[in-house]
DNA sequence: CTTGCAACATACCGAGCGGTTGGTTATGAT
DNA sequence: ATCATAACCAACCGCTCGGTATGTTGCAAG
């Protein structure tokens, strides 16, 4: 990777963490430019505003990293069970900083999705994609679940529960609450199945 | 009520609306005071900080009002019907900016608990007074439900589905991901009893 | 060897922010 | 009528923000 490349990716992923440590709004260009050892020039000449690098950010590192984490749990033979057993590791491996800042991507729709229509439409579509991933996975075991089921329904509705999950646990700033949101919903999938 | 009296309702009243609209931090006190015709002497005299403010806003407008829903979903003969009847009318109900904006509880969630101290204690307290309330309110039909259910965990994951359907129906900008989740979730809530 | 452009650095700008200060007006008790 | 105090106003302060204009360096093609 050339010099340039590289620090572009330096930037990206700094900014990364800063937008999920304290929103996109509240995130300070100064700090990039410290924490990332260069001036505001370097930055300006890779991106053209703070919202291009917001939304650089959104594609080059939030959304490869969130589909690929699905992909893995809903790629496997029996995906009820894959859910289930994703959910769960995600309760023991959440680190303190994740329990405290909750999901980058739930974060980012909660602040600029009515405020930035560019924001909006990003994570519009990939709210859809990661929607038609789930509902391709239980189409594919359809004849082990109940009849009658709305399967794009019950998708929105586990995605809509686990961003409900961290958000509690944000405010209760332990994981025990999170817990036992998973636990419920992982009952909820397993009542799935016939 | 006195003149006083009637500023400082003034002063609660808009910026509750502000900081629906726009969130804590972005909301600014001179927008405020354009909007409630007054300097800001007359807004610090009130209240010694905008945080303080937002607290006020918080204890005496958010937390009554959001309260109050609650219990009249939950005081009736069979709070089953009665939060699947609460749930369904909201997305009925459901004004546009109401869409846009989700609910200033789980917008100041997001947003304060892992900023402020004083926002995180405050929503947390009230997250545990209406979990209590919805647990009192399944317990009085428990032997309408089914065995072995943990009544905090399902009333925990009530809570945090209709938040997360919340926050989906923002980026979608339209009520109908926000009535399928809810759907879905009235279904869960109707599988409790026997 | 020079020239040109990518890749930075430095210094500065206007705007908006929350908050403070010093003063003015209205009110209610004595 | 007086006078303390509540209630309010206008001007200003320091600070940080995103963004820009201009200057410098280094490499690579001709």
């Amino acid at each position: 990777m050339s010099d340039a490349e590289q620090t572009r990716q330096n930037i990206l992923t700094v900014a990364a963490d800063e937008i999920h440590q304290h929103g996109f709004k509240a995130t300070s260009l100064s700090v990039i430019l410290n924490r990332c050892e260069i001036s505001k020039g370097a930055l300006y000449h890779h991106f053209t505003s703070k919202l291009e690098l917001g939304y650089a950010v959104f594609e080059e590192i939030y959304t490869p990293m969130f589909l690929d984490l699905w992909q893995s749990a809903l790629a496997v033979e029996d995906p009820v069970e894959g859910l289930c057993t994703f959910f769960t590791s995600m309760t023991e491996q959440m680190s303190c900083s994740e329990v405290v800042c909750g999901c980058p991507l739930n974060n980012l729709c909660e602040e600029m999705a009515n405020v930035d229509e560019g924001f909006r439409l990003r994570i519009l579509s990939m709210q859809e994609q990661l929607n038609q991933s789930i509902v391709d996975a239980l189409e594919k075991i359809n004849d082990d679940l109940r009849d009658g089921l709305a399967l794009s329904q019950v998708s929105y509705f586990i995605v809509a529960t686990l961003n409900g999950a961290t958000t509690l646990s944000k405010s209760s700033r332990n994981k025990e609450l999170f817990k036992q949101v998973i636990a419920e919903l992982c009952l909820y999938i397993r009542a799935l199945k016939k």
